[in-house]
DNA sequence: CTCGGAATTG
DNA sequence: CAATTCCGAG
């Protein structure tokens, strides 16, 4: 009837978080995905679950979960050091970090992986929003959501994955039994939890309390959808991002520099002409003409129209390096017990990981930068750490394929283009330790710049925050832009 | 155990 | 591309 809803929900999850590309059965699931799915069934709490704060969460059982995820990838052969190896893949795209200290224990970056998603929940307004810590560790608290739309309970139907949401409750019970989970049909019914930690960022030091409600009506709502966009290019449809100035703020605040500083790309702006990025350290945006010096470039003035054709904008490598996944080489393999004959001009084996984005680059300016350090376990909080960025900040895309709903099975569609940017220094090295980088570290700066291709991942679709202008909607825009320019300022005071 | 490099895979 | 596989180093 009326439910038109997807199943959007609010945020116990986001809906691509379970994307039917990740959903059981399917096979490209992402490990991180997968995790989250175990993590929220209470059946495998033997085997993996939260614990700690927003997203940590301790693999009680590396050899079930492990078995679990080299069943759903039909691995056998999975064991946890594998698994582990993909984990910590995903420390540089800043979708995991290690809780030091604790053994199979991560977290989730769910801060940005919110944000970037579902930019305007109500993150510190939460008022329900326990802001951290999903079951609770200590207490037993589960905490469940505000309802904020009542009516979105969809019915699951079946394992459907649907978010539910906090359908229930607590109603946690013992686990019975360890291991009587059968790897192929595990279809519980959808737990209810999962809270999952936002990061509060109150600004004002607990103030954030009162929030307004939160308001659904942000969440979806295209009304002033320009058009459909196209499946394919549209990131999530389904997300919901209303752009409202006032939300935006909020989020601005919220994450303020958090997020813009350096790790939002401004890329995901760049569809906003209109749009300024406040810039953390240093005002760049009154004086568009004036800048460079020895500051990356960031402005970001050009309209998206002209990317860098000359692949000359570079003009440092800036401080940091950004390390990105290993690139596909194809290159033989080394061992391989007998010499091979390769080309006799041989392939400097660089690193190949430098990556700059061509023109936009991160701002970052300085700081020691983001990576929330937990060394030490405890103090990690980068979400509390307003002072720093917290968090750093990449995002995942998820991926959203607008597949067909009952397309459980094996989808053809290939059109999946998650990509995201990972531009990070090393989370390990955190401002002062010294002895991580040595090796590599450095040295590939130059490598940076290879690429740009024409943005081929670019399409990224990354966060599903920008729309493309509306056509009636400048109102908003400007509106937006003030908000957003103030936000500038306030936050730039550093200076 | 944990961390990552390197090569390989689909 | 994300993951898998293998593996040496700490």
């Amino acid at each position: 009837m009326t439910k038109t809803k997807p199943t959007f929900t609010r945020f116990a999850f986001p809906e691509w978080a379970y994307k039917p590309e990740s959903s059981p059965g399917s096979r490209q699931i992402q490990l991180w995905h997968f995790i989250l799915e175990l993590l929220r069934k209470e059946e495998y709490h033997d085997v993996i679950a939260w614990q700690g704060d927003y997203g940590e969460f301790v693999i009680k059982d590396p050899d079930e979960v492990a078995r679990l995820w080299g069943a759903r990838k039909c691995k056998p052969q999975m064991n946890y050091d594998k698994l582990s190896r993909a984990l910590r893949y995903y420390y540089n795209k800043r979708i995991l970090h290690k809780t030091k200290g604790k053994r199979f224990t991560y977290k989730f970056n769910f801060n940005k992986l919110v944000l970037v998603n579902y930019p305007f929940i109500d993150m510190g307004s939460g008022r329900g929003v326990p802001q951290s810590a999903p079951p609770v560790p200590t207490g037993g608290t589960h905490f469940r959501f505000p309802p904020s739309t009542p009516s979105e309970v969809l019915s699951s139907s079946e394992e459907l994955r649907s978010p539910g949401m906090f359908t229930n409750l607590a109603h946690r019970r013992a686990r019975g039994h360890p291991g009587s989970r059968g790897p192929a049909g595990h279809r519980i019914h959808p737990e209810s939890l999962s809270p999952f930690p936002v990061s509060p960022l109150p600004g004002p030091g607990g103030a954030g309390l009162l929030a307004p409600p939160l308001s659904p009506a942000l969440s979806m709502t295209p009304s002033h959808l320009p058009y459909t966009p196209s499946p394919t290019l549209s990131p999530m449809l389904g997300s919901h991002f209303s752009f409202n100035p006032e939300d935006m703020k909020h989020y601005l605040q919220a994450h303020n520099q958090s997020v813009y500083n350096y790790h939002l790309s401004p890329r995901a702006f760049l569809h906003y002409p209109n749009i300024v990025i406040p810039q953390p350290h240093r005002p760049t945006l009154e004086k568009p003409t004036a800048h460079h010096l020895h500051a990356p470039p960031l402005a970001l003035s050009h309209p998206l129209g002209q990317q860098p054709g000359g692949g000359e904008e570079q003009q440092h490598p800036s401080t940091f390096k950004f390390k990105l996944q290993p690139p596909p080489l194809g290159r033989k393999q080394r061992e391989a017990g007998s010499s091979l004959a390769m080309s006799p001009q041989s392939f400097p084996k660089l690193k190949h990981v430098g990556y700059v984005v061509p023109s936009q680059v991160e701002p970052i300016s300085d700081i020691e930068s983001d990576e929330e350090v937990e060394v030490t376990d405890i103090s990690e909080e980068d979400e509390l750490n307003h002072n720093n960025e917290d968090d750093d900040g990449d995002i995942f895309t998820p991926t959203g394929a607008p597949v067909s709903p009952g397309g459980t099975r094996c989808i053809p569609l290939k059109l999946r283009f998650k990509r995201r940017w990972s531009e990070d220094q090393k989370m390990e090295a955190d401002g002062e330790r010294d002895e991580a980088e040595d090796k590599k570290v450095r040295a590939e700066e130059e490598a940076g710049e290879m690429e740009n291709g024409g943005g081929r991942e670019a399409g990224g679709v990354i966060l599903g925050l920008m729309l493309p202008p509306p056509p009636t909607q400048r109102r908003a825009s400007s509106e937006l832009q003030r908000a957003t320019a103030q936000l500038s300022l306030e936050n730039s005071d550093t200076e």
